[in-house]
RNA sequence: GGAGCUGUGGUGUAGUUGGUUAACAUAUCGGCCUGUCAAGCCGAAGACCGCGGGUUCGAGUCCCGUCAGCUCCGCCA
């Protein structure tokens, strides 16, 4: 069977949008939505609208009473066809803020295809419609223009990404959706086996492991378009199924991956943005970027560092920075350009962040003219106020907020702090950077180990080898995270590809050897038949899609995305099931469900 | 698991220190209207204020609980 071409399929000879001065005279078949409708009795105006754009139909009373009376019965979202001569339009009727304002069609024929119920909500851009409404009608929400121009962007940017891949020889090759549930990393999302009962698969929080034996395949070069699933709470940029453009290398070695990388983000910027990105990105190591921003993915549209006054600190009376010191913590400060309007109760509230952030409070001077105006001044002498304010570039008008804590504390409050005090006017351009030089491996304190800072399979820098076994957290990883104006939209490491090393992180991650080898037996069995040194990383596709769009949360760019409850408003997932079907699963309910919707 | 914000005709909002007829815009329906493009004009219908309980002579307004959405912390890379 042949597939008909768009002029000669039956009901559209064009799109909407896509008629120009060009195609004038032409008898054209249009079909799609009926949008606005003004209806000035002998002459009716519809604005035809399908995905490509508006078309203005006319409708005249002299033409014939059949057709202009099924016009009046137009309305909202009918889907219609026409039939149609496109004119151009009379000097004094052209709408010069439409694409296709200087044309219109008079309608000849016409069939109404179907009715609709007057929608929940304008379709049309720049909506402001509870959230609610909009995931409840997501099919009408999508047929909004600037939805769709989401979706064909998110297409634009796969197929990018695609070719630039196959360009570079990497394979796109797919990996199981069931696999099995792995003690590491966030908690799985379970599938019940029928033919197994009492067993389960896990639905995949990245293909890390299949990636990796691929490696051993041989494939050398892979990537995928992935779903991946992580059963967590939610955030405005995280959903609990998402997808990552996933690759892995073998022989490759990280500088060529982080050329690879880069070369994508400017391809991706300069197709669909026109901007030339600079490269290569800005490296900084894991804990500068901690110490100068308080963050691991630091925001560098805006300046507002952190500071480290120690040494100042420690000259002062002050006995809260004088014990943080004392127990080898820090005293870090952060400087607020034009605080001096903040209120009191501004200050109050950014202390209470501060606590709720870990902090057990939040230090603030005014800096004026004649010095600090502020409850602690009275413990520093004026040199040594002249000193701080002199270190942390202050002017009169600032306001200077320190934290004295634990280093790791100062940091990741300060940091929260910057970003909720950021200037409103920042860098338009966009700010890309890899943090590099992650640690290996934190303390868990409520599980009393070592645990993955990114994950087990993640080789440890070959010069920090020694140090595993004498001071574990001094480990640096060779592990890097892609970021995008504070946002981490990318991470990934080289991996172990000897046994014994694997081995070695296991166990000091608290894995016996027959756990380890229940759990992870077949990846430390792989990596005994010939595994290539490999490396690779993985980007949060709908991250970098929403950056590209400019929007705050991923929910934007998904198509049919979850509520932070992790529901789906529209189909109503996740939902009860059929006790037969539970039978079957041999799956028994404690009846601590709680209330449920009937089904 | 915790914190904050929001919840009033279909939709978006307003509702003074709790006081009786819940206002406006828009959409909807009807009428008029031949060049509009957020069409215009006239008219009509439409909400017991998320839900439950309490305080009070009286609650949209105060209190408690609960549900839903959003944001953040924990969690998650």
């Amino acid at each position: 069977m042949r597939l008909p071409r768009i002029d000669e399929a039956t009901l559209k000879t064009h799109h909407c949008g896509s008629l120009t001065t060009d195609q004038i005279n032409l008898r054209v078949k249009l079909a799609g939505w009926v949008g606005r409708r003004r209806d000035h009795g002998g002459l009716i105006f519809i604005d035809l609208r399908d995905r490509s754009g508006l078309m203005q139909l006319v409708f005249d009373q002299q033409n014939g009473e059949e057709l202009f009376a099924l016009a009046e019965s137009l309305r909202s979202e009918y889907v219609v066809a026409i039939e149609g001569d496109l004119v151009r339009r009379s000097d004094e009727n052209i709408n010069p803020s439409l694409p296709t304002g200087e044309i219109e069609v008079h309608v000849t024929k016409m069939e109404i295809l179907n009715r609709s119920k007057t929608p929940p909500f304008y379709i049309e851009d720049d909506l402001n419609v509870d959230e609610n409404l909009r995931l409840r009608y997501r099919y009408l929400d999508l047929r909004r223009p600037e939805m769709f121009n989401r979706l064909k962007l998110r297409h634009k940017a796969v197929k990018l990404v695609r070719d630039y891949m196959d360009s570079y020889d990497f394979l796109e090759v797919e990996t199981p959706m069931l696999t099995r549930s792995t003690p590491e990393g966030a908690r799985d999302f379970l599938v019940p086996s029928r033919v197994r009962p009492g067993s389960f698969y896990a639905l995949p929080q990245s293909p890390q492991l299949f990636k990796q034996l691929l490696m051993v395949s041989g494939v050398e070069r892979y990537f995928q378009i992935v779903r991946c699933f992580r059963d967590e709470d939610l955030r405005a940029d995280r959903q609990p199924e998402f997808t990552q453009i996933d690759i892995e290398t073998s022989f490759f070695g990280s500088e060529n991956l982080f050329a690879l990388i880069e070369g994508l983000m400017a391809l991706l910027w300069k197709e669909i943005h026109g901007i030339e990105l600079r490269l290569p990105f800005l490296r900084m190591p894991y804990r500068e970027a901690m110490n100068r921003f308080g963050s691991d993915k630091p925001d560098l549209r805006f300046a507002m560092e952190l500071v480290s006054i120690d040494h100042l600190a420690a000259k002062s009376d002050f006995k809260v920075f004088k014990s943080a010191l004392e127990v080898g913590g820090a005293v870090k400060g952060l400087r607020v350009p034009g605080g001096g309007s903040m209120s009191r109760k501004d200050l109050d509230d950014l202390t209470l962040l501060a606590r709720q952030l870990g902090a057990k409070g939040l230090a603030w001077t005014f800096v004026e003219d004649e010095g600090w105006r502020s409850p602690i001044a009275k413990f520093f002498s004026a040199e040594l106020i002249a000193d701080i304010t002199e270190e942390m570039e202050a002017l009169p008008g600032d306001v200077l907020l320190f934290v004295a804590d634990r280093w790791a504390t100062c940091c990741q409050v300060l940091g929260a702090l910057r970003r909720h005090l950021a200037p409103q006017e920042m860098a338009k351009e966009p700010h890309f950077m890899w943090v590099v030089d992650f640690p290996l491996l934190h303390y868990d304190e409520e599980e009393q180990r070592f645990d993955s800072d990114h994950h087990p399979f993640t080789a440890p820098r070959v010069e920090d080898l020694e140090l595993l076994e004498s001071d574990p957290l001094a480990v640096r990883a060779q592990a890097y995270d892609l970021v995008l104006d504070g946002v981490e939209i990318g991470g990934g490491s080289t991996r172990i590809h000897d046994r014994e090393t694997q081995g070695k992180i296991f166990k000091l991650l608290g894995l016996s050897t027959e756990e380890s080898f229940d759990k992870f037996g077949f990846l430390l069995e792989a990596l005994s038949y010939g595994a290539p040194p490999h490396g690779g990383l993985a980007l949060g596709l709908d991250r970098l899609i929403a950056l590209l769009v400019g929007d705050d949360s991923i929910r934007q760019v998904i198509p049919f995305p979850k509520t932070a409850a992790a529901a789906c408003l529209m189909t109503g997932a996740p939902a009860l099931v059929d006790e037969k079907q539970l039978d079957e699963l041999k799956i028994m309910l404690t009846g601590d469900e709680g209330e449920e919707d009937e089904e």
